[in-house]
RNA sequence: GGCCCCAUCGUCUAGUCCGGUCUAGGACGUCAGGUUCUCAUCCUGAAAACCGGGGUUCGAAUCCCCGUGGGGUCACCA
């Protein structure tokens, strides 16, 4: 088996952090860019913290990205077992862990431990006041009979004798680490519940579903050695590790969930008179949440309250940047960039940068992986969302634009058909960042004709001022509009066009007035399609409106 | 604090492994012009970096050491 096997194993806390997807890219990139395949496995061996929904969740996140696994849950089309090495929950693999604990105690490295959570916190507090790192370590006058005989009866853990040596990782990216004996302690391999601990549950399920390069964030290093030390214990191959450098936020602090409660929390606190119901939850969770850091709010409550506040939450979730209106190809894109460089450049001499997947995946290695943590800069992605967009077949652009609108806008679906979104597609899409920024540029459709206010500086500058003065050049031109036939964008610019010739203006001369009538400022997309995807009566009904304003 | 990792424009990076071609290249952002009926798009140009100190060498962004700075991690979480 010389296959390339990699995995993607989140737990199930929440939706997939950008970070993991960065990691998930890469796993899914390196398998397939050799022939290889991408495997996906849920851990969710925390009871008290891993959710079924969360599960799906991520699962929707990382098929929406594109990036589709080969063997695990099935879901959106991906995933399956294939292999026959599931299945991917670790939840339901309780059987496989129970084979090689019994296996490590047989072989005398694995050895219950009866000390209370209590005794541990005081342990820990003992070394700390010695300014040591707590290490725990078997009792020297251990009976193994003895505890194996209690652990009958006992609530225990499961402890792994970690032999007396460094050890030395590998690394793909960082080279070779050591770690000193003195630094790995005897960690715990089955919690009291009897589930196996991530350190265990990783290395076995690693083995069995023949996995050859583990790729994770590089907070997982200080994991390694302890990791490389039970494989070797159970006999099992040593995979090939790459650590990935981490992903910041603009100012160096990690990126991280908590980022979304800390924005919110401090527009609470700012506001000053929000209370738990509010916010949608009960007041001793409130209370907690508002006291303590490291607790988060529900998602579907932070995004309402955040929204009530007026606060713009930071997107760190791959759903986050989805409901912004990012694409897919160009989160992937740009996270891709995030650490990696293909170190090519192109005919014009200028380093690639913008590719697609089927490049990453024949491109990717891990040699060009860097090893310095990487901010994550939000202007350069808004920067490939907008090329994206501008590039993109109009059709193309509203089939994206209306599924988006499902999902997070269907008020803009009711009031646009596919029809008028596709006429109004090429003004957009030259204004539009982000999708959820899509309606910015066609503002003016959506406010009532007879609420308009007029921007006074606007009024001065386009209406009043100059000679002729716009207010004059407009009446003189409203009869005209009426009489437009079709009315549609070519038409009605070829109309406006001409008008300024016979009479020997400036076409700014003409166009600023109407825009003043048509929205109230100064700025609007192309007056071909301003005026054709507002209507002829609507048009008409502005420019009457504005005139009497004027005259008033 | 112990252990571990890292260090090129504001940001992402090329160059570093195999010292000279680097008066350090590109992209995003910024600034200045131009095109245009406004905004935007588009085009052109500019400013902007090898963390510090020692070594090695004819020569160091590139190799070595020290310092400084940043980060990760120290759970019956993953």
């Amino acid at each position: 088996m010389t296959d390339t096997i990699t995995r993607f194993a989140p737990s199930p806390t929440g939706h997939l952090h950008i970070g993991g997807a960065r990691t998930a890219l890469f796993c899914a990139a390196y398998a397939h860019g050799r022939s290889g395949r991408f495997a996906l496995r849920i851990e969710d061996t925390d009871q008290k913290r891993s959710s079924e929904a969360a599960a799906a969740g991520i699962l929707d996140d990382l098929a929406w990205l594109g990036i589709c696994w080969d063997d695990g849950p099935e879901a959106n089309g991906c995933g399956g077992d294939d292999r026959k090495v599931g299945p991917y929950y670790q939840s339901q693999r309780r059987e496989i862990y129970d084979r090689y604990f019994t296996k490590l105690i047989e072989m005398g490295l694995a050895y219950p431990a009866f000390d209370t959570p209590e005794e541990l916190a005081e342990m820990r507090k003992a070394a700390e006041a010695q300014k040591k790192t707590f290490i725990y370590r078997q009792q020297a006058d251990y009976d193994h009979a003895q505890a194996m005989e209690l652990a009958k009866t006992e609530g225990h853990v499961l402890r792994f004798k970690m032999p007396a040596e460094p050890v030395v990782v590998n690394d793909e990216i960082l080279g070779e680490v050591t770690f000193p004996y003195e630094e790995l302690d005897d960690l715990v391999i089955r919690k009291r519940d009897g589930f196996p601990t991530y350190h265990f549950a990783v290395v076995v399920d690693d083995e069995t579903m023949g996995v050859t390069h583990v790729v994770r964030g590089q907070e997982h290093l200080n994991n390694t050695p302890r990791h490389v030390a039970l494989i070797k214990a159970l006999g099992f191959d040593v995979p090939k590790f790459a650590h990935l450098p981490l992903i910041f936020n603009p100012d160096g602090s990690k990126m991280s969930k908590r980022d979304k409660d800390k924005a919110v929390r401090a527009a609470v606190k700012a506001a000053g008179d929000v209370t738990a119901s509010d916010a949608g939850v009960d007041e001793r969770d409130f209370a907690k949440w508002q006291k303590d850091k490291s607790v988060q709010l529900p998602q579907d409550k932070l995004v309402p309250l955040a929204a009530k506040l007026g606060v713009e939450l930071p997107e760190i979730d791959v759903e986050d940047f989805r409901r912004s209106g990012y694409l897919p190809e160009a989160i992937v894109n740009y996270i891709a960039l995030l650490g990696w460089n293909p170190g090519e450049r192109d005919d014009e001499g200028n380093e690639i940068e913008r590719f697609d997947r089927a490049y990453l995946d024949s491109k990717f290695a891990f040699d060009r992986v860097g090893k310095k943590a990487s901010k994550f800069d939000r202007d350069k992605l808004r920067a490939f969302n907008f090329d994206l967009i501008k590039s993109m077949d109009p059709g193309d652009f509203v089939e994206a634009w209306r599924t988006w609108c499902e999902r997070y806008d269907a008020a803009l679906l009711e009031t646009l058909d596919k029809d008028a979104m596709l006429q109004l597609a090429p003004a957009v899409q030259q204004r539009a960042v982000t999708l959820g920024e899509a309606r910015g540029p066609i503002a003016f459709l959506f406010t009532e004709t007879d609420t308009i206010e007029y921007d006074e500086k606007a009024v001065k500058k386009h209406v009043l001022k100059g000679e002729p003065a716009g207010l004059d050049v407009l009446r003189d031109f409203a009869p005209k509009l009426a009489a437009i036939e079709p009315f549609a964008p070519e038409v009605i610019e070829e109309t406006i066009s001409s008008h300024c010739q016979t009479n020997e203006l400036n076409m700014g001369k003409l166009a600023q007035p109407i825009r003043v009538a048509m929205t109230g400022a100064a700025v609007s997309p192309p007056l071909g399609i301003t005026l054709s995807s507002l209507g002829k009566d609507t048009v008409v009904a502005r420019v009457d409106r504005f005139l009497k304003f004027m005259d008033a």
